[in-house]
DNA sequence: ACTTGCATTATACGTTTGTTTTATACATTT
DNA sequence: AAATGTATAAAACAAACGTATAATGCAAGT
């Protein structure tokens, strides 16, 4: 079945598992708790889903497939416009990070706790997220690391995968914590201006490559 | 007890512990796994450690503790030092990492399991894990932060706060990460060589507020 | 009207969990 | 030598877990 054909109680149980799944990580929710809180019967999930490992995998692979689709679509149109000189590094880091940085409130599209749980994915892995991130996440990143490459031609294979690591890394770690920057911040940065925190998280991934 | 007049029993479940919790997560390590493969008896770790989360708290704390004295104090002999003028940028920031990055295969000291762990408490918040943050974490990074911040005086508190953070975050999925840097990059770089990580992240860092 | 098929519910099953209890070994002290 | 305190060990506990089964509801098709 696919997923945007979904029935009532299979999305609800999609919504609350993905909120709690963002909140307490994969290891700490019970099919028990999900079902509570979507409102359904325990045997959903099973009946659904099948088992607790398969739904996990729908969630996951879903909203990393919907990103990626998303973000190496525009990168392809990017370089197809500008044919021959090479994409602004700030436009290919933004098209990198847009979809993921924007999160908004809507419960079935991608919202903060499919944020959240993507940074949660991306440092925490299970035997079957491991294998996930290599299939769907790897084929994408490395996409968007050869087009950033063509901007530091200078630097060798290892210094530039290292930087990259770590500007992937930032940006996933901030998918796992940006739900909490106001209190990490006193106040002094949101919680809730993606958009915001999309132009800075730019700046500084740009800074990292520019010469 | 204090953690240096560690039994032998203590001693074997909490390296026992600390290696299962990097590879599987706080949530994902039962206690007869630990008390197993410490080749101890189940009912020990109630005995040493009261319960579960006793555990877990004295065993984050630690290792937190253990690195943060090092690298503030570090920090002020540099300020003192140096007094009057700035400590250089690369040399906070080496001072800030390099007590995370360098871990060896010493079983009791800090080791790859310590950094893999700490890596997993930084971006995987339980009840009592988001306490110990605040109270040992947070005063450290906000005094390199100020220690810092004085390299980029012209950048305004957000964007100020927004880069540390995106530095931060790179250098704590870093931790997460590390042990897997070889199969991420199909070889190029290696898990074995922490000294070449910290010097690459200190470069990466340097660049993102150096003017 | 009856049947068929799917969705939902209630309930039970076997494991595994953290913790507790009881018993045993072994020093050190009196 | 007896007693005491501490560490280890074996076994049992209730609770929570994921899953499976059986019963119920209910609309569509014949």
């Amino acid at each position: 079945m696919s997923i945007d054909t979904l029935g009532e109680t299979r999305l609800k149980i999609l919504t609350a598992a993905e909120s709690l799944f963002a909140e307490h990580g994969l290891n700490g929710v019970s099919l028990r708790q999900i079902t509570a809180k979507a409102g359904v019967n325990l045997a959903a999930v099973n009946y659904h889903y099948y088992d607790k490992e398969r739904l996990c995998q729908e969630m996951i692979t879903h909203r990393i497939r919907v990103i990626n689709t998303t973000r190496v679509g525009e990168l392809s149109q990017a370089e197809a416009r500008s044919a021959g000189t090479l994409v602004p590094l700030d436009e290919i880091i933004e098209i990198m990070a847009r979809p993921l940085f924007l999160a908004g409130d809507n419960p079935t599209a991608y919202n903060n706790a499919s944020r959240r749980l993507l940074g949660r994915v991306f440092t925490e892995p299970l035997p079957f997220t491991t294998e996930i991130l290599t299939m769907e996440l790897q084929p994408a990143m490395t996409r968007f690391g050869q087009a950033i490459r063509r901007h530091a031609p200078g630097l060798s294979p290892q210094d530039f995968i290292w930087r990259f690591s770590f500007v992937v890394g930032a940006m996933h770690h901030a998918m796992a914590t940006l739900h909490d920057m106001k209190d990490r911040t006193n106040g002094v940065c949101s919680n809730d201006d993606p958009a915001g925190a999309l132009r800075n998280f730019t700046t500084f991934a740009v800074r990292v490559f520019q010469r």
